[in-house]
DNA sequence: AGCACGCCGACT
DNA sequence: GTCGGCGTGCTC
């Protein structure tokens, strides 16, 4: 009698738990194994449910006579490598989650949808089986089929119902929405693919009332709105849009400080034993060439490598770069705006074999074969931070794989994190440093206007005071080009009705609505609460509106106004089509237009010759919100901002302007000075036990508006936290009103816990939570919180 | 997430 | 007596 096979299972759909199974009868015991993708029946109906093979046991607490068993494995070789179960296991452990609910977060959809068919070859001739049937097959035609499956005579494929879910409808016109006045269907359908970008069915059918399809059809018809099948055609469309991105700093030759980095970098990749590298180079100073030429080596050794940057179209800049430096290695591009079948391919094609993975945070979890290095650029970047969903920081996903993998971490930046630069000062790790760009070319001047006094500002443009429109004029007058930065969208950020003295809000935040002029809405900028404008006040009825605020709307139009000049705007709101954003940087880039104002977007990676001046218009915007890192995000974000002025052959000139000139952030901000800001900063980070020198977490609790119980439960698990807190020697603050202390219709409540250690801080709140088992109180703990709204 | 079971009120 | 409301609890 063979001993027993016991088969622990992740499952990768609810409850997300583990379970006991026994292997299907159709393949031998040695073919089990972990890592393995299977398929499952599960509760009484046994519905069909995927799950990653965890474990092969030969003992269970469990008889084997009340086990169910695995229907059929989904590949012939485990897909999931030894190294991301152990990732996955520490994930989970941290978020106090399970196995599944980790991986199914991770995986493409395809890898885990259980709507498949067997597909085979008999006779010359293409079968497909479905699932259902082929437990009820007789055993010998199993076996057949399970050894099609091994040697790949075999696969399986989705279902005709789920591919029919690809389709995505996309906006094809902007508003006011070009329908029949009466037309309501048509008419939510487009708000809601303004709203929500291009969207599926499903989205559309549980947002909108039944009757949405007629409507849809309506909109086809008229070519309002497009249908368009994921990965058709996507991935060429991007690598165009590429083309605005600085080119590459030629020529392509290492300087005698690259050599340098580069050969201690191949030293310690050449060991391989390992650690971390903090690259610190100014902008400029070609990390780029660096970083491409580790790649290389580490494919040499036949190692892979991955170089991970925040945001796609700085993937996309990379991308070429790599093309046109080593056309012959091959890239694996990912982020997670492909499509989820391109991502399924790529997450089947990888192999045992030695790759380059170029993307953004999501393609650090590629099932990559023996990685060599990890490089993680702008590293100070919070975009490395996902925030929604699964909690996560790319820095120590990172860090972790490159230790289960003894592969190089390499963490590069020209403002780096102040608890890397610290962390490296320590001697945690080495820093290498790139202090000269490599052409020598002079950094932008950068100038502060103060902005303090309102006869200071202009009149025709009330956002910018007197002296930077006149550098504007003058900048549009030589033929030069400007960007302007402002942190809020639309025309105005809040509606001042004259007559009763009442700004209009959104009903569930109690935040300003901002006044959105080409739609003619009012829009809640936090939770999305929309309502028509013009339209009489809220409060008295008359119709006396004073607009207050600058927004990007309101300044593209005095502009345009003032200067006779057509003016382009880039933020979220002119970018919601698709190929817009790639239409208004073609524009600027042609130079239609003088000036371009916009979002943060802006600031990052883009490229244009004749850009000399940059101006940002609330330079200490960033100051005043109450985070401890304040001062280091407003710091990194003006010098990257800073960068996009005179990156070519002419000088630029860069203007802040602010009503507070005696923060002590400015003066390095404008003599580029980061480590004299790191020096300060740590000072003032220590005096206060902020990180690096103590571990901090939000708890946030919140509970609907009027909700009794929810505010007596507050106070009870208060008092829990803080005894607890007192017990473990934690410091603990609050709960104080979140500064955005009503938002979705539910009162936002903070407590700050500070800590030498992590674990400690777990352990208060999954105590306390026991403990107190509040019913009405919405909780979540926020390690290392990105921001502290 | 499904899908059962179960314990109450309005029907044939 | 029975149909069906959705609260509660389990899935090897």
């Amino acid at each position: 009698m063979p001993e027993a096979l016991f088969l622990q299972i992740a499952l990768l759909s609810a409850p997300y738990s583990t379970l006991t199974y026994l292997p299907a009868r159709a393949f031998p015991d040695s073919f089990w194994q972990k890592g393995l993708r299977v398929l499952l029946p599960l509760g009484r109906t046994n519905r069909p449910c995927t799950g990653i093979l965890l474990e092969c046991r030969n003992t269970s607490h469990l008889s084997s006579s009340s086990l169910k068993a695995v229907l059929w494995p989904l590949e012939a070789a485990p897909l999931i490598p030894d190294d991301l179960l152990s990732l996955f296991s520490e994930m989970a452990a941290r978020e106090g989650g399970t196995f599944g609910r980790i991986a199914a977060s991770i995986l493409p959809q395809g890898l885990r949808s259980a709507d498949l068919l067997l597909q085979y070859l008999e006779d010359g001739r293409q079968k497909t089986l479905p699932l259902s049937s082929l437990s009820l097959c007789p055993l010998p035609e199993q076996s057949d089929l399970a050894r099609a499956l091994i040697e790949g005579r075999a696969s399986f494929v989705p279902t005709k119902k789920e591919a029919a879910e690809r389709e995505r409808f996309l906006l094809a016109v902007d508003p006011p929405w070009p329908v029949r006045p009466k037309a309501v269907q048509q008419k939510a359908v487009l708000e809601f693919l303004y709203a929500h970008g291009t969207s599926g069915r499903k989205a559309l059918r549980e947002a909108l009332s039944p009757s949405y399809s007629t409507a849809l059809k309506e909109l086809l018809k008229a070519g309002h709105v497009r249908v368009r099948f994921e990965d058709e055609g996507e991935e060429d469309e991007l690598i165009q849009s590429a083309d605005l991105l600085p080119p590459l700093e030629k020529p392509f030759s290492l300087n005698g400080e690259q050599e340098d980095v580069v050969g201690r970098l191949g030293a310690a990749l050449s060991e391989g034993k390992g650690g971390t590298v903090l690259l610190y180079g100014v902008t400029g100073s070609g990390k780029t060439a660096v970083y491409l030429d580790i790649v290389r080596k580490a494919l040499g050794m036949g190692r892979s490598a991955f170089l991970l940057v925040p945001e796609v179209a700085l993937a996309l800049k990379l991308l070429q770069d790599t093309k046109k430096i080593y056309p012959d290695i091959p890239v694996i591009f990912y982020h997670g705006y492909q499509s989820q079948r391109y991502r399924e391919r790529v997450w089947k094609s990888l192999g045992a074999r030695p790759v380059f993975v170029l993307g953004t945070r999501s393609a650090l979890f590629l099932p990559a074969h023996r990685i060599g290095v990890i490089i993680l650029d702008e590293e100070h970047d919070a975009s490395f931070k996902q925030e929604d969903g699964l909690h996560y920081h790319a820095k120590d996903i990172a860090w972790l794989r490159a230790h289960l993998h003894s592969a190089l971490l390499v963490l590069g930046s020209a403002t780096p994190d102040i608890r890397t630069f610290y962390a490296a000062q320590e001697r945690l790790f080495e820093r290498l440093d790139l202090p000269h760009r490599i052409r020598g070319q002079a950094l932008p001047p950068i100038e502060l206007i103060d902005v303090r006094e309102k006869k200071s500002l202009s009149e025709a443009v009330t956002l910018l005071a007197k002296q930077s429109l006149a550098v504007l004029e003058e900048t549009v007058a030589r033929g030069e080009q400007a960007v302007l930065l402002i942190n809020r969208r639309g025309f105005a950020p809040h509606m001042y009705c004259t007559e009763c003295g009442k700004t209009e809000r959104c009903p569930d935040c109690e935040i300003g609505l901002t006044y959105h002029k080409a739609h003619g809405k009012l829009i809640c900028h936090y939770c999305g609460y929309t309502r028509s404008f013009p339209a009489p006040c809220s409060g008295c009825g008359a119709n006396a509106y004073l607009p207050l605020g600058e927004g990007t709307e309101r300044v593209a139009e005095e502009l345009e106004a003032y200067l006779g000049r057509r003016v382009l705007r880039l933020d979220r709101d002119s970018t919601r089509r698709e190929g817009q954003m790639e239409a208004i940087l073609h524009a600027f880039a042609r130079e239609e237009s003088p000036v371009l104002v916009g979002t943060q977007m802006l600031s990052k990676g883009h490229h244009f010759p004749k850009v000399t001046l940059v101006i940002a218009a609330d330079a200490d915007q960033g100051l005043n919100i109450p985070d401890y890192r304040a001062s280091e995000r407003t710091f990194q974000l003006l010098l990257q901002s800073a960068g996009r002025a005179g990156r070519d052959a002419l000088p630029g000139r860069v203007l802040l302007q602010t009503r507070d000139t005696s923060h002590y952030v400015w003066p390095y901000i404008l003599a580029y000075d980061y480590e004299g800001f790191f020096a300060e900063e740590l000072a003032r980070r220590k005096k206060h036990a902020y990180p690096p020198f103590a571990k901090i977490a939000l708890i946030r609790l919140s509970f609907l508006k009027d909700d009794e119980r929810g505010h007596g439960e507050l106070a009870s698990l208060s008092l829990i936290l803080k005894a607890r807190a007192r017990a473990l020697g934690l410091i603990f603050l609050g709960p104080a009103p979140s500064p955005l202390s009503m938002l979705r219709g539910r009162k936002r409540y903070q407590c700050l816990v500070k800590s030498a250690d992590w674990p400690r801080i777990r352990e208060l709140y999954e105590s306390s939570l026991k403990e107190g088992r509040p019913r009405n109180l919405r909780t979540s703990l926020d390690l290392d919180p990105m921001n502290m709204l």
